[in-house]
DNA sequence: GATGAATGAGCGTTCATTCAT
DNA sequence: TATGAATGAACGCTCATTCAT
């Protein structure tokens, strides 16, 4: 505890000032994207000279990369776990909807990190690291699902997961529709019908 | 001699150099994004010098512009004309299913503009009319299918419409399970319900 | 002939500025030496723009690699070619002691080439070439000079180059006394004996 | 004890590692040049922070003073003082043949050094001092030498001076040859005729 | 229409230095 | 004495753009 707080009070100025250059930078990328982020930018947010980021970040792919950690740390999808698997996977895309409604800048970042992702490896590392828990977490639900007798045997938990999560990338693109997006899947993969067989 | 005066008759060599350069940097946006766009890169890829480019396009924005309408042009996402609507709605889902396993760069660029239509509102504009073609088009096919009851009244037409585009985007940031996640929600939509009601 | 003129019509303007960009990194290299050659000096000595040394050197190193060649260039040590090997010893000294003290400014820039050579092997390749030329040259004179009995046998011809391209630059870091260290080493060398034996 | 109050004796840890970091100059100097002299890495060699430099000395030019004199303290070039002048410069030559085999790191920063005093004051006054002393020592050789009938009358103190100084500057700029280099010199300054007269 | 030369604003980064602790 | 935080001037370099030919 003592020794907590110790080494906290020591460093924690400039922690806080390390912290808040990376939330400048994350706002800044959700505005200008990356092809508009610049370091000067993200100091003046910060109120520091520009070379004062080279003394918490090495360069400037160390603050993105940073950001990619505080981005994904906020973001950390899991589903509920309790109640059954249907009642889980109803509380998961409500939280996804409210979510995206809620911080529709930080979905904005996430889709700036997908499309970077494919041609910067370690920010795909980190996207990868953090997804792979979303779908486990959503496996789970789909799995017991099926056990369960809430599914079909036939759903492929793999479509299921895949389609879980392009629905709210998919939604959180336009965020003024996520709510009613999230909200019909939730039906289509939980609720009553919403198509009669013809 | 006809595709000759398509455009404009003069110059024919002209539009085509123009159209190389259009496609050259439609390649690049999706290689490198917009914070890696060079309109030297451009011009090197075509042949020619970089200062050529301003004889077509006046700025870089002017070619992007242009990449903008190349683009949406190429995907132009109607459903079938015929059939029954859940038939045109599961022949619309196999087409985009498949085209984004095709040309996965093509809707790698269309996510890349989704980004960049949020700060640009040139960009806005030709997605906005290009997405209205989309959404009115798939707004017809639940609308019919509400009245000849291959769906249910209570559809939110529109819900259904944004459901669909938002997967369909979802998707295409994931081309390698694309097919399954389309297919999933064209069972969940049109086909046997994959769920139990509880 | 023709096209000689001609190509060089084409691009004289370019060249020429590309020869006053690398005099003149030449003259700044000699005034401040390597940890005080800047770019937007060189630029300014010339009346441009610091952004267009990269029209015509990729990189910093691009032009000082120039430079190098340009002084290789310019000091051409070859010994005359004509008269005893004493005689060509003779001229091939004085040459030495009047460029040194004709052009000190070279001489400086040749030494930091020495100097920097030790740390950079694109120099350390032209300085090697450069030298070789003028090792092979002293070594002729040297080697005829044993055959026709000028020097003792016992005369090593490596020690005997050696001695005469390390006098030559030692001299070079003070030109004020080129002259008559050189001087002094050519009747050492070729002249009666400035020493009695003991 | 008596070794701790030689400097000051206050805080002799202190001296001890001002001593340190000129030590680290000086090998950096000679490894990167002057162009590549970094108080960083002299600091991080060291084992201190940057910035702790500074309370050593004010300015990096300091740091840069007090190499130049732990350099040239390293490096006093008097003459043997016993034996006859002809010996005393065969013993003075040998020991710099031998200094230059021995330390090549040592006289590449002396030869660093000789190019920096030509735009740098306070390095020209401490090498000039320092070489004054060798020159000094030097022309006393050859003087005594002269009268007791070791060289002829006609011999110019001072080009013989300069010749040695010159010979083993440039000697040390290829420490490899430098002892043959010398060696030869010596013979011409002080042996047997390496040249018949012709 | 096409080129090469040139520009200039601006980029990420470096580094000696200062200062409060 | 020693540190880490912060500075700011300056660096090499980039790149869209302009312009004369």
């Amino acid at each position: 505890m003592a020794h907590d707080t110790r080494r906290r009070g020591v460093s924690s100025a400039g922690q806080e000032r390390r912290q808040a250059l990376v939330e400048a930078a994350f706002h800044r990328l959700g505005e200008k994207g990356f092809e508009g982020l610049r370091l000067r930018e993200v100091a003046a947010d910060v109120g520091v000279d520009h070379s004062t980021i080279h003394h918490y970040f090495a360069t400037k792919q160390d603050l993105i990369e940073a950001v990619v950690g505080f981005v994904t740390r906020q973001f950390w999808s899991s589903t509920p776990t309790v109640g059954t698997p249907a009642d889980r996977l109803r509380g998961h895309l409500d939280v996804l909807a409210q979510r995206i409604v809620d911080e529709p800048g930080l979905h904005a970042v996430l889709r700036e990190l997908d499309l970077r992702a494919t041609r910067d490896p370690a920010i795909r590392a980190v996207i990868a690291d953090h997804e792979h828990g979303w779908r486990r977490s959503l496996a789970d639900v789909f799995s017991e699902g099926i056990l369960s007798g809430a599914w079909a045997p036939e759903l492929s938990v793999d479509a299921a997961v895949e389609l879980v999560i392009a629905a709210a990338k998919g939604a959180s693109l336009g965020p003024e529709s996520s709510a009613e997006v999230l909200g019909l899947l939730r039906v289509l993969m939980t609720g009553p019908p919403a198509v009669d067989r013809q």
